[in-house]
DNA sequence: TCGAAGTCTTGGCGCTGTCAAGATACGCCG
DNA sequence: CGGCGTATCTTGACAGCGCCAAGACTTCGA
């Protein structure tokens, strides 16, 4: 069987366009990204991506909804091992930097179709990842356990943000999972 | 003298543009940012902004620069009033909920020329307002400082941009500055 | 085997950012 | 007060972009 080299039909561009995309974005940002430049990086013509995505907005919208999938599955698989809501934390801010291109899309509505029904499933699966593992998190009396799980959701998502986008001082070292267990120490200690 | 519909010089065009951009920005965010538009909205032909800003990376990064200033004025005030590191924070949401468009753009360096001696200065004026707070904050004995500066402003960074991106739960309330308030509480208690 | 559905290409439209060259108004220096 | 340098703005053009329409090719099922 000889070698086409470029056969009409491509094989997965789907799936070769999202990984084009995801290491586009991972090196300039999503504010740059060019669907002919993808194109032509896989060797399609212009319009083939129109095919799969219907347009930008469904590249960005498929790259979200595998992110919060992925997510889910690094956060619940974290619980079931270590039981603790801080490494839940932890690898929250170990995926964001792991997989940049996925997280910098994920909580962008305006990049993308926000009634998606892959979208709003793998978002809601992400969401039970990040709420379930607060149920058993021991809290000062009378606090709100929905109120403790978003601080602790805004501390790591604020600090996963901040080092991506490189603004987070260089003394605190280069390992940010590191950082993460650091600062959420300051989190839930009893008074 | 007759009310010149269209004078040749508009009389602060930089201004005009900053502003129009940051209608824009706070409506549709930065990616969709139009220089041409911004031009037809203010009354002068496309090409004018690129005298006053070079490009659009330079008309963002004026924008950022004025979002840093604006806001470590905000934040010393509030320290100065208040001699609370935990009403900085507040304020610190409240600044990025007021406006939303110059928060949208100040910490996106891909967005910015991050050499730009303008916007460095403003930079390292709000890093200071955030971080001279934090001197006289009670901590746990042997704890850091500097990282309890940090993770204070990871909370409040991560809350500002989710309720910014309406990634929220909607049970938490309309008021981002008494949630702000609310969940900073998790932080520094004593154990 | 043949037709329908899926996949990709070609061509074109209006929009964008940016560059180059020229027109106009302001302000300073004589 | 007059003229000129300079800042400000306009006009025109170019390549690249997202998206749409129409057509070519391939695969698969009836």
């Amino acid at each position: 069987m000889p070698i086409e080299p470029r056969p009409y039909h491509h094989g997965d561009l789907r799936r070769a366009l999202i990984d084009a995309a995801l290491e586009a974005i991972a090196r300039d940002g999503p504010a740059t990204l060019s669907l002919r430049d993808l194109a032509r990086r896989v060797g399609v013509s212009h319009a083939a991506p129109a095919h799969h995505f219907g347009d930008k907005t469904g590249l960005l919208t498929a790259i979200a909804a595998e992110g919060y999938r992925r997510m889910a599955s690094d956060l619940t698989a974290v619980f079931e091992r270590t039981g603790s809501f801080l490494e839940v934390g932890v690898a929250y801010v170990g995926f964001a930097v792991d997989h940049p291109a996925h997280f910098a899309v994920m909580f962008r509505p305006d990049l993308l179709r926000p009634t998606d029904p892959e979208l709003l499933a793998a978002n809601a699966e992400s969401r039970a990842s990040l709420y379930g593992p607060v149920e058993g998190l021991p809290l000062p009396p009378g606090a709100d356990r929905r109120r403790a799980a978003v601080a602790g959701w805004s501390l790591v998502h604020g600090l996963a943000t901040l080092y991506l986008d490189g603004n987070l001082p260089a003394e605190l070292g280069a390992d940010p999972r590191a950082i993460a267990r650091d600062l959420a120490g300051f989190l839930f200690t009893r008074r």
